[in-house]
DNA sequence: GACAATGTAAAACGATCGTTTTACATTGTC
DNA sequence: GACAATGTAAAACGATCGTTTTACATTGTC
């Protein structure tokens, strides 16, 4: 485990947080060399392109944020999520908007995005059969519906959103219990 | 009213169409105004810029979403996005991407965003409203969740999390009847 | 302390961006 | 049929895009 961060690193770190907040196409590779502290050709050796960036940013995001839903119920997976968007903001799931934004036609991206969303559909699935004791994908279809649901009407209802999904949650997984 | 199209709206509904499937910035000037069959000397004496094209083809999209869910149950509201999903295929919600897309600093798309999340909520309440037989904000709040997941969850798992979501709407409102 | 590896700053690449202008043709109206 | 309005095609505007190259400084290793 390294204790500091290396300028890749922190070069991720930056990108995530530009890409995130003024979109992947709108932001330019100046100003994702300024904000790491580093020059062009550095950058392109050490990520050659652009869509790798992204491809580094949405794979570090994505175990970033596997690794606060690793929970054993429902009520928790929703509670995580409220977390997470007080600390990060709500401006809709990153993955869905760099694939929307490239129409799907920039690989890194549509891979990463891909191996996200499988990941996050299983997750769920193992959350509710932990809760549950037993598989139910019925229900975790569901429960899905809603965590994707809080995270893009948080855009525009903030945390209520995800307490409203986290109350209909309770009553959908107890209507299976 | 009219029955055939004008330039305009022709070029209003190729901006659509371009703008969803590429992206609100990727999407350039030059294949505007080839899809709309137009010098761009004209299309911007008739819309002035890119962004305020891009506030017209909200607006109008805002109009057509509208008219397609002036419906009296919550069901039915299910059924018309799985309708709209099939027809106009499933890239997650315009408004919110272009939003995201822009960083929320084109006003013209951010104000045709607030209004139409603003009629989209009122819509829900008065669907639930119609539904049940008087008015549950609390409902409308988890029907709102489930239909923007619905919208989200179908880039990757398509009109199965339509079906999801209605589902998971039908117990939600039988909980409050 | 030689030297390869790795970094920087800055210019340059060709392409494309949104927007405006030029020069002219077509249209509709009195 | 004169003439203002509205259209076209195409060049041009300055800015910026992602990426590469040039010329040189700093670093780490034997």
């Amino acid at each position: 485990m390294r204790l500091v961060m290396d300028k890749t690193d922190a070069l991720t770190v930056a990108a995530e947080r530009l890409f995130d907040t003024n979109g992947y196409t709108a932001t330019g590779m100046d100003r994702l060399t300024q904000a790491a502290g580093m020059s062009s050709r550095t950058l392109y050796k050490h990520v050659g392109s652009k869509a790798a960036l992204m491809g580094r940013v949405l794979a570090k995001r994505d175990r970033r944020f596997m690794q606060s839903i690793e929970l054993q119920s429902v009520d928790a997976l929703f509670s995580a999520i409220e977390d997470w968007i007080r600390t990060e903001g709500a401006r809709g799931c990153l993955f869905l908007r760099s694939l929307a934004e490239t129409g799907g036609e920039t690989p890194e991206i549509a891979a990463a995005v891909t191996a996200h969303k499988t990941a996050f559909q299983e997750r769920i699935h193992k959350i509710v059969a932990a809760d549950l004791g037993h598989e139910d994908p019925v229900l975790a279809d569901q429960i899905l519906v809603l965590a994707e649901g809080a995270t893009h009407a948080a855009v525009y209802r903030g945390v209520a959103a995800v307490s409203a999904a986290r109350f209909a949650a309770g009553l959908l997984v107890d209507a299976r219990r």
